[in-house]
Formats: structure tokens, sequence, C-alpha cells
DNA sequence: TTTGCACCACTTCAAGCGTAGTACTACGCC
DNA sequence: GGCGTAGTACTACGCTTGAAGTGGTGCAAA
């Protein structure tokens, strides 16, 4: 079991990318070797196991999600009313779809989790925490809304993301910005604005 | 490549239960076999690869899932409310996270839709045909809310149903109902009853 | 009688895993 | 300043496992 931590974290980086290209099924150590460019039996080396594999890139995962600060101080600025709401949202969706391979990685992994309680149980506290975390922002900013307007908004562009993720014609990119909006503007209180 | 229709339903059937216990990974034909308990090599028999047994799964999924007729009769029934649209949004609720391994296969199949063109084409067309019926029902059955409203109840559903079913202490069981009910008022429109 | 399926057994194949063995690098110690 | 030691990188190999597919036999129905 090898130390450098670098090295570890490359490892790690190349399963996401694995996970996400070639699902569950494709993630052996071998293709993370591949994909990390480092010689067979490296990744051998770096974990015990299939299931220690996947924890770590659990907690990988959720540490390469933590460097926000800067977005985290844009989002501060700025009206706090509906449409300030609907543009963060936008703001939401364009990103992760832009980066598809760490959502898809992490619908594996929930899939994953599903036969692993260890796995289960780190995803379960993230998620939470990251929900909180919302609740706590939107709340104390002053947006409007309260905790639930928060999760409602939390599972509905959830799913609109795995939907333009794997089956990006359900909901076609030309018709995505109207129908975030539109969905924003039901889930969000008080009067809606004529458009 | 035989043909006995009954014997490839039974197959297939038993593929959707392997790919919900055990994820793509431990979806191989043997397994299958197992599941269904026929001899080994049958599956072999009757599915050309496994691109081919994955197709005929996502067929077969929506077969099964047809047979709603007396269901829809029923949901015809009673008022035209807000509160009736909760209580159906529940029930849906409550089907769904009833047979978890349907919908575990279905997220599976999500995935692999990514890496194969043919699955991708066959979800989509399933997919947008459920949700326009949805639409229609909704819209024409007088309930309230427009097309819209329907899709952000699809979209916040669905993931509510996948954070149960993969991560279930994240929305405890004992929190589901109010949550459902406090979601389902929020995206409905039209003045909140007081509760 | 012929056709198609069920069943079983066996061969073949490939992937992946783990590790033994070797070489390199850095650091501390004498 | 030379040397030993520890940790790591790299390479290659052997082994295990698991799965796929196919040929052959028996059977049943058309």
């Amino acid at each position: 079991m090898r130390q450098n931590p670098a090295r570890r974290a490359a490892l790690l980086d190349a399963a996401i990318e694995v996970l996400a290209r070639e699902g569950a099924r494709g993630l052996t150590f071998r293709a993370v070797d591949v994909e990390a460019k480092v010689p067979n039996g490296t990744a051998s080396n770096y974990f015990s196991n299939r299931d220690d594999l996947l924890t770590q890139v659990g907690h990988r995962f959720y540490e390469r999600l933590e460097p926000d600060p800067g977005l985290l101080a844009a989002a501060a600025e700025g009206p706090r009313d509906r449409d300030r709401v609907t543009e963060l949202m936008h703001d939401l969706v364009a990103r992760i779809s832009g980066f598809p391979s760490g959502y898809l990685a992490l619908l594996e992994l929930r899939l994953e989790a599903t036969r692993r309680p260890e796995l289960r149980r780190l995803l379960t506290e993230r998620i939470r925490a990251d929900i909180q975390a919302n609740i706590d922002y939107h709340t104390k900013s002053g947006l409007p809304g309260d905790a639930t307007t928060v999760i409602a908004l939390y599972l509905a562009l959830n799913w609109l993301i795995v939907e333009r993720l794997t089956l990006p014609d359900v909901f076609p990119e030309s018709e995505i910005h109207r129908l975030v909006t539109d969905v924003v503007e039901r889930i969000l209180p008080g009067p809606r604005r004529d458009t």
C-alpha cells in the first residue's frame, strides 16, 4: 500500500473519468492504470480492493468539489429576488452539464452505494451536508423561498441534469434555458413576473 | 437464436432483477441463467451479445409497464383539486418505492445508454412518450397546473425516488410523506391550503 | 419424419489481479 | 563525502477466475 498522495489523487481522478466513461463495469485496476498513464499494477499498489477504491473515489470526488470560495462570494452579490435565483439555477445547470464526467461518476457511485454500506454512509453524509449548506446559504442570504423551496429546486434540477446527461434528446439543448426558467418560476413563491 | 417468447420474457425479467441487485457489472449471461433458473448457456441462445440483451431489457421493461388500465380509470375519479394531485403523487412515490428493482434497473439502463446509441434511442422515445402522456392526462382531466407544472413534478419526484432508493437516509422514510406534500404544494399553482 | 428447442458438458478465451524482482531516488547516518 | 536504508516506480510474469459459446443428445410437437 503506497503512500504518495499526489499519485494517489491522480489515480482517483483517473478512476472518476473511467467511471463516467466506461461505467462501473469498466472500472478495473488496470483501466485506472491506463487512464492515469502509469504502469500496470500501480493501482493494485494503492488500493487494497475494489471496495477500497470506490470509497476513496467518493472521498476524492468531494475533496475536488470543495473549492468554491470565489464562486460563493460572487453569488452573494446582486439582488435578492426571484430572477436572481433563476439566474443562479441556470449557472448551476450549465456548470454541471459542462463537466459531465464528475456527475456521471457520482451517479455510478450512488448505484454502487446500493451494495456497499461504507460508500453509502459516506455519500449520505456528504449529500446531507450539501443540501443543508444550500438551505443555509439560501435562507441566510435573503433569497426568496424557504427550506422546502430549496429542496424542491434541488430535486427538480438534479433530475433535469440526469436527463440531460443520460438522454439528452428528451429535453433538447435548445429548450433547456426556457425549461429551467419555467420550472424555477413554478417552484419559487410569490407573484410571477410577466414574461 | 431461440424463439420461445415466454422463455425470452422470463430471461429478460431475470435480467432486470440482476441489473437492480448486482448492477451493470453483475449482468452476465450466466447470472441471468441462474436468476431465471434455467440451464447454463440458455441466455447465450437467446441474445446474440450484451448489447442485444440490454436493448431487449429496455423493451421488456416498458412492456411490463404498460398494463395500467384499471389504475388510470381509478385515477380519473375523484375531485380535481390540489389535494387530489398530492394524493396521486403520494401513490406514485409509494408504488415505485415499493418495487425498487424496476426503477434501479432503469437507472442502470440510463447509464448504459450513455455508451449504447440504440438503447439511448429506445429510452429517449419511451420517456418522451411517458412524459407526454402524463401531460395529456393531467391537463385533459382538469387537474390544476399546466404542462410545465407536470414537468416540474416529474423532475422533482424522480429525483426524490432516486434519493430514496440509493441513499435512503438522506430523506428518511419518516419524513417522506410530509416532504412530498410540501414539495407538491410548492409546485402546484394557486393558493395554498393552510395545514 | 422433420424441425426446433431444452439441456448439459466441454473448450476456449481473455481479463484482470497480485506480486516477485529490479532499479531508482532521497534522505539520514557514520 | 561516502554509504546504507527505506520507500517508491517500473516491468514482467503466473495464476486464477469467470464467462462465452458451441456441439451433441434427447425430446416433443407439427
